[in-house]
DNA sequence: GTAGTGTTACTCGGATAAATATTGTCCGAGTGACATCGG
DNA sequence: CCGATGTCACTCGGACAATATTTATCCGAGTAACACTAC
């Protein structure tokens, strides 16, 4: 029951690519330094967000990274799942027909109590995920959060987005 | 988000131990050939339950293992965080402040919105869990399963169960 | 026949290896910007 | 002075090690039953 510490930074970077302009990117470079991680890790995540329609990366220079839609509709299930992968963390294994004395197959047609119960309580955790959104998180974060560091981060997001349509970042 | 394959091996012990008459007791040898696990690695689980007061165990000869309390008051939460640790699965670094351009510390003092977010989640988990309890487990697995199993299950735990009090066990 | 005693076999408990997943790193493919060259 | 072109640097993407966690195993400590002996 660990949750991997990919999602942190997952949902770190893509609260910061909520404040870019238009559709602008952020390098996934600038991203690392600002959170102070390993920029080739932090790509690894980065890329599953993107296989996962969560984020669209864009190559070559003045290319990054943008959220793939506005960040009403994206989720923090969606990100989560992108990172952890969807299958659900409570595999029944069918445990209770691996035994010496198992029966014919017939009688395990009805699913197991046990996988029921946890799936329904993974449920409940990701319809609470499914329900903040990633607007949220931003809402929250510009409203209760010390300004200074809410001017620090748009300062951030300002000095390091790469305008996408026909203007070229200006430097220094 | 992978929860550890003993878990459900945990639930099972349990459930099982469920149906031992008295305070009797099962030992975990007789448990892990039920479900075809290896013993010695079913023997860590049960040692894990065993220290969060979800087990009582008795050593020597007919000993064995027995809820430490009815099954009424033990919840599937209960089992869960005694085999994956009582921490929460997300677990905060505070990248925030790790970056390159830290602030001072005095900003802060509120706490990251994106923690609150998936503590939140993981409580609605957690409330799920705590919401089952043991006994309806058992309740649900005697009505809604196939009756061949329930009389496999009771006539195994009826064939491995140790008496304690001042009765030997009979053979074959 | 009964009580005491020593042995034995069975139990759980903790410490120790192997396997797997996660974390971290590196190098290669692709692309747009920049400088250079020609008109 | 303007446009085309070649080079370059910066980006993401995928393949490759190191570490941590989980899984699996073995051996030792403790205890109650059993057999034996003495009374």
């Amino acid at each position: 029951m660990k949750l991997g510490d990919g999602v942190e930074a997952a949902i770190h970077c893509a609260a910061m690519l909520a404040g870019v302009d238009g559709d602008g990117t952020l390098p996934g470079n600038a991203m690392a330094e600002a959170f102070g991680l390993s920029p080739s890790y932090l790509l690894k995540h980065l890329k599953a967000l993107t296989a996962a329609k969560v984020l669209e990366s864009v190559p070559g220079p003045s290319g990054g990274y943008r959220l793939a839609r506005p960040a009403e509709q994206i989720t923090l299930l969606d990100i989560v799942l992108a990172i952890e992968g969807r299958e659900p963390a409570f595999r029944c294994g069918e445990i209770r027909q691996k035994g010496s004395h198992a029966l014919d197959p017939s009688a395990y047609v009805k699913p197991c109590g046990i996988n029921v119960a946890m799936l329904k309580a993974e449920r409940a955790y990701r319809m609470a995920l499914a329900g903040t959104r990633l607007s949220d998180i931003v809402t929250d974060f510009t409203e209760n959060t010390d300004q200074r560091i809410v001017a620090a981060s748009c300062a951030f997001v300002a000095q390091n987005q790469r305008p996408q349509n026909s203007r070229t970042r200006m430097k220094g």
